[in-house]
RNA sequence: GGGCGCUUAGCUCAGCUGGCAGAGCGCCGCCCUUACAAGGCGGUGGUCGGGGGUUCGAGUCCCUCAGCGCCCA
């Protein structure tokens, strides 16, 4: 072919040029029909949609992309899918606003459906219900709308994705999924519903998991107030106690201590009455108790915590549960109220909110003199939804879980298989396992999400029988039973007595994404596909989705499938701003994605990426992106000058002779064994900095040592060997640093390969340098006196082509005879005019001696 | 309270299995050099957080303390 060396090389507009060209060319398109060893799949994060994109998202996915880059260059058929994340809370109030509707789960579908705006409601306009399917119809018509701009920036920054590939966590094949692993883990008892204590948020009505939980230090007060001893002779006496939740009182079922607190051994036993309701509870002991909390004895209500939750369980206590769903105390007294006090309670405390109830009842405390001196304020840590502003309170409910708890043994174990990238990652994945304290709670009392698909039979009375509930068969998945009706019934029948009812719930968004691999990989929808990626090779993701995503995902795989999900995990860091804070919107120190790529290039900004270590949260830093792109320019210059110097040379090209250069070349067969180990273990930023450091060293000195006799200055043979040698060098080069650089990469390669793009080339091997025996250190040491010599110059304030008058090298025998094999390149690139050797008797008697003229 | 990570030049960070402290940026200076002046070359700059230990030798391994960050309770 004809080699074309652009006279000016430049990084503009090669993302536009190569970005089409990668996709008219399929050259990261998937190929099905290689077999599963030969497969490497990720299991891509999908980004929320209804969000938009930000710089963490090009942090993390470049670090993905360069091991997709690598895997692909060592010949695996890359399964790299994009998913989009648009299940969830986040999306059902982006596309209320957009089309002024709301999910209304009771309606019938609408065929046809017209949304009342499209980019929210003008003013005074209502918005409109709808059925759950039109809403979900209306979550795909945003989702492919706000996919085109997120695809667009995934394109520039060049992630090597198949497009083809792609999947939505509320689309047809993500609700079969879950569907189907919920009915087949029913089926073996993995899943249940059950009534239990649930904690649960009051603003968004919903239970809450414990992976979406966080403790917040939160400023309370102790109050103290008086129960009354129910002596067996009529003798009574106080029994004080120190609580934060006053208003819980009327919920209250025992006092605790704990068993070894000598003050309350004899206590421990006995009953005592409630302040206000006068109800008689018993005093038990419990190990939870703190005896240096408060008195060190403390009411149990239903619930107040979950410690409470605890306590009730293992000590098998009634409930008297207070606090509904809307976080207010409930109208009608708790059971175990004689008459007065129920009244006392509903005229006084029901119908109010916590905050209220609490003010209330210390007023009536204080007037019965049941509180005792003044309240002291204490910080406490409190339970929040992550997403939440007020405390959870634990209400009783109807819920479904996925066990875990029974698992915990065989999940930790998984952990234990799992690779970790880096490795200490695996302790937060141990530590959040080992500290599971409740099944999964999936279900969510929401509109928008996956569908629980079952119904119950209501008796003559309109109860639902939820002991028997109606399935579908797995064939007709995925339904929604809010307008789909179980077989042998007719939808008259909906919520008629005799008829059926759906299941109100929807799964919450981790019970779906926790199904990734599987809906990506088309689980039972394409047997074959999905037998040729699974288990997936990598998950790549965040560390603060460890207890959320990558454990769900390997609850579900371990349940499903008796497996581990994936081989591997790479986790990467956060983004920080320059101060060193998280980025975030709110502070407004958010750059867009776009911009960056854009300002930069998207090969600079995959440099910076590339340099964040794996796992380590790294500063937003332009300075980083402004030396990716010297580094792109560099590599344009250095290919230009080794392309035309070879002129058209044939690649195989004539053998490579002179010391100088294999010497060269030797040192490239380490670096591409250390970055290829780099890279094996996931290690991209080393990779990516070792590749970086020959390369200046390359250029620096490689290039200036022989560029004169690559020019012919030395005869035609040695030149040969030169630019053989150079030749030979770019490709490694360009090869190694192809997965961070894929454009620049593949502009030079394309100016002297006819087709065939760079990103299927083979990676390079250290074999195909052919200079194994060559001693490395003839060019290192040449190095080193050419540096001498320029230092020289430079101190000097003369020009680097100044020439050198005379020149003495003072070495051990041994020393010189290495540099000799360098000596004709040393005097052109130096312009020596006089080189003299000089034998020392030691080491340290070594020098060098420069007379510029 | 338990766990994990970090602490190296003014800044951002490398330094893998112990062997003469590194890179880039910044700063200072030199050079139009036929690959590169929106560049190149060179210089300046560090009690490797403190203390103790192992070792011929410790930024690196062990113990301990401190500060910062994160995870879990």
């Amino acid at each position: 072919m004809t080699w074309t060396v652009p006279d000016k090389p430049s990084l503009d507009g090669l993302e536009e040029r190569w970005g089409p060209r990668w996709e008219a060319d399929g050259v990261y398109r998937f190929d099905r029909r290689a077999p599963r060893e030969r497969v490497y799949a990720i299991d891509t994060p999908p980004p929320t949609v209804s969000g938009a994109l930000h710089v963490g998202h090009v942090f993390s996915f470049t670090h993905t992309d360069t091991i997709a880059r690598y895997r692909r260059m060592c010949g695996r058929e890359v399964f790299y899918p994009m998913g989009w994340d648009d299940n969830g809370l986040a999306t059902e109030r982006r596309v209320q606003n957009y089309y002024g509707v709301r999910c209304d789960p009771t309606l019938p579908y609408e065929e046809g459906f017209q949304p009342p705006a499209t980019g929210g409601l003008a003013k005074g306009q209502e918005a409109v219900a709808v059925s759950r399917p039109n809403f979900v119809e209306l979550c795909e018509r945003l989702v492919s709308e706000d996919e085109k701009a997120f695809e667009a920036v995934f394109r520039r920054l060049g992630l090597s994705v198949d497009w083809r590939q792609h999947y939505t966590t509320i689309g047809e094949g993500a609700r079969r999924a879950s569907q189907r692993a919920f009915l087949r883990l029913l089926a073996r008892g993995e899943a249940y519903a059950a009534e239990a204590p649930t904690l649960w948020d009051v603003d968004f009505r919903t239970a809450v998991a414990q992976a979406e939980l966080e403790d917040r230090e939160r400023p309370g007060a102790y109050h103290q107030i008086v129960f009354h001893r129910v002596g067996s002779g009529g003798a009574g006496g106080d029994v004080l106690i120190d609580t934060t939740r006053p208003e819980l009182l009327p919920a209250c079922v025992a006092l605790v201590a704990h068993p070894d607190d000598a003050r309350y051994r004899d206590l421990v036993g006995t009953t005592v009455r409630t302040p206000l309701f006068g109800v008689e509870v018993p005093v038990v002991a419990h190990p939870l108790a703190q005896p240096d909390k408060g008195t060190g004895i403390a009411m149990i209500c239903t619930f107040g915590d979950v410690t409470d939750v605890q306590w009730w369980r293992e000590l098998g206590l009634p409930i008297r549960a207070i606090v509904g769903r809307d976080g207010r105390l409930v109208a009608g007294a708790p059971a175990g109220l004689e008459p007065g006090a129920a009244a006392l309670y509903e005229t006084e405390l029901g119908r109010r909110t916590v905050r209220q109830a609490q003010a209330r009842i210390l007023e009536l405390l204080r007037g019965s003199g049941e509180l005792r001196g003044e309240p002291r304020p204490v910080t406490h840590s409190v339970k929040f939804y992550e997403k939440g502003e007020r405390p959870l309170e634990i209400v009783t409910s109807r819920q479904w879980f996925f066990r875990t708890l029974a698992h915990r043994g065989p999940l930790l174990e998984r952990g234990k298989q799992l690779k970790w990238h880096p490795p200490y990652m695996a302790a937060r994945y141990a530590n959040w396992v080992e500290g599971l304290n409740s099944d999964w709670l999936i279900s969510r009392q929401r509109f928008f999400g996956v569908p629980f698909p079952v119904w119950y039979r209501l008796d003559s009375h309109g109860r639902p029988d939820h002991e028997h509930p109606l399935l579908p068969a797995e064939a007709d998945l995925p339904v929604d039973p809010t307008t789909d009706v179980p077989t042998g019934y007719r939808e008259e029948q909906r919520s008629q007595p005799e008829g059926f009812e759906a299941d109100p719930d929807v799964m919450d968004t981790w019970a779906t994404s926790s199904l990734t691999p599987q809906i990506a990989g088309k689980w039972e929808d394409d047997p074959d596909l999905f037998s040729r990626i699974w288990p997936m090779d990598l998950r790549p993701q965040g560390h603060d989705i460890i207890r959320t995503w990558l454990f769900a995902t390997v609850v579900r795989a371990h349940l499903e499938f008796g497996s581990l999900p994936w081989s591997d995990t790479a986790i990467s860091g956060w983004i920080l701003d320059p101060d060193r804070k998280k980025m975030s919107k709110s502070k407004g120190n958010v750059v867009t994605p776009i911009a960056l790529l854009e300002q930069h290039g998207s090969d600079a900004v995959r440099y910076w990426a590339a340099s964040g270590r794996p796992g380590t949260d790294t500063a937003f830093d332009d300075g980083q992106m402004r030396i990716g792109r010297k580094l792109a320019i560099k590599i344009l210059n250095a290919s230009r000058f080794v392309l035309e110097a070879a002129g058209g040379e044939a690649a195989a090209g004539p053998p490579v002779r002179d010391a100088v250069d294999l010497s060269m070349l030797a040192s490239l067969g380490r670096l591409v064994a250390d970055v290829t180990a780099a890279f094996e273990d996931y290690d991209y930023a080393r990779a990516l900095e070792r590749t970086e450091s020959f390369f200046w060293d390359f250029c620096d000195d490689y290039l200036e040592l022989v560029k004169n006799r690559a020019y012919g200055t030395l005869g035609e043979e040695r030149a040969a060997s030169a630019r053989a040698a150079l030749l030979r060098a770019l490709s490694v080069l360009l090869r190694l640093f192809a997965p961070v650089l894929p454009y620049v990469t593949e502009e030079v390669w394309s100016w002297w390969h006819d087709g065939g793009s760079i990103h299927r080339a083979p990676w390079p091997t250290p074999g195909e340098l052919d200079a194994a025996g060559a001693d490395p250190t003839v060019w290192t040491a040449a190095s080193v006196i050419l540096s001498a010599v320029r230092r020289e110059k430079t101190a000097a304030g003369v020009s680097l082509r100044a020439p050198v008058a005379s020149m003495t090298i003072t070495d051990t025998a041994a020393a010189v005879g290495v540099l000799q094999q360098a000596e004709d390149d040393l005097r052109q690139a130096g312009a020596i005019e006089e080189l003299r050797w000089s034998i020392a008797a030691a080491e340290d008697a070594a020098g060098i001696e420069i007379h510029l003229g």
